[in-house]
DNA sequence: GTAATTGCAAAGGATTTGCTCTGGT
DNA sequence: ACCAGAGCAAATCCTTTGCAATTAC
């Protein structure tokens, strides 16, 4: 018997790979693709696939580990995030850069207003994109 | 002169395709995926190719005679929306129905988060999911 | 007649899958 | 040795583009 019970976090063996993209992802500050990091990842020296980042991040963000969302190009973009708790963003539509938000407000409102409408299993995705101040000072 | 100023409205010359994806547009209730809708289009016995389909909505979402969004697996769904007014959906996860509800709220409170970090040209996107009635009593 | 519109076929681009190889334990 | 993980190449899927034929006005 191994020393950890399967459960349902050590779904990871500990590769070099895993260990490079995890450590990547600590060090970006914004959502990033999965192409980005992939090549963020060879820039440093890594050699890795990019299959292996697509599958990794897709299940890094199926835990939970990495907040997923999609760009308007329809491309999803990866971060990982501070608080695990339930959150929202403030993104930078030019660099990508992002402040995590709390939004207890919008949750309810959210679940009031399809409630009312007579739904269930409620879900919801707010993201809100603006410039941020840097991005902002050089577009003057 | 033409009874209509051709300020920035009339760029679409009446055409056969046209007219029936408009028709199509009003009768679907739900969001809907621009090969389903050619789908329907077909079966209503047109012509038309799914190219056509494809450009056709491209430019009403711009103008805003039709709502998009994204759904899950990345498609582009569309729809012909009651008010012009800026609103919300509450969509079905399973069915595609939608109901919209209006969102001063979330407005306000996007912008204000927004603004507090620092952000400018502030825009949003607020999707709720959800099971329908009908969905939700066909699962029991 | 002339320019906008259509639509097929082909291109694009992100992501996934098939399957074999590799490396950890 | 065994099995999860890696990764290349090929396959998918939605969407866009090139370009010649068609059609509205």
């Amino acid at each position: 018997m191994s020393s950890q019970p399967p459960g349902r976090g050590t779904r990871v063996r500990g590769t070099r790979q895993a260990e490079a993209l995890n450590a990547v992802l600590g060090d970006l500050p914004a959502f990033s693709s999965a192409q980005d990091i992939h090549a963020e990842l060879r820039r440093r020296g890594q050699r890795i696939g990019l299959t292996t980042v697509y599958r990794h991040l897709q299940v890094l963000a199926e835990d939970g580990e990495v907040d997923a969302i999609r760009d308007q190009g329809g491309e999803t973009l990866y971060r990982r995030c501070e608080t695990s708790a339930h959150h929202h963003h403030v993104t930078c539509r030019a660099c990508g850069r992002s402040v995590e938000v709390e939004g207890r407000a919008v949750e309810h409102w959210a679940q009031r207003v399809a409630s009312e409408a007579g739904f269930v299993d409620v879900d919801h995705t707010v993201e809100i994109f603006g410039l941020c101040p840097d991005c902002a000072r050089e577009r003057r």
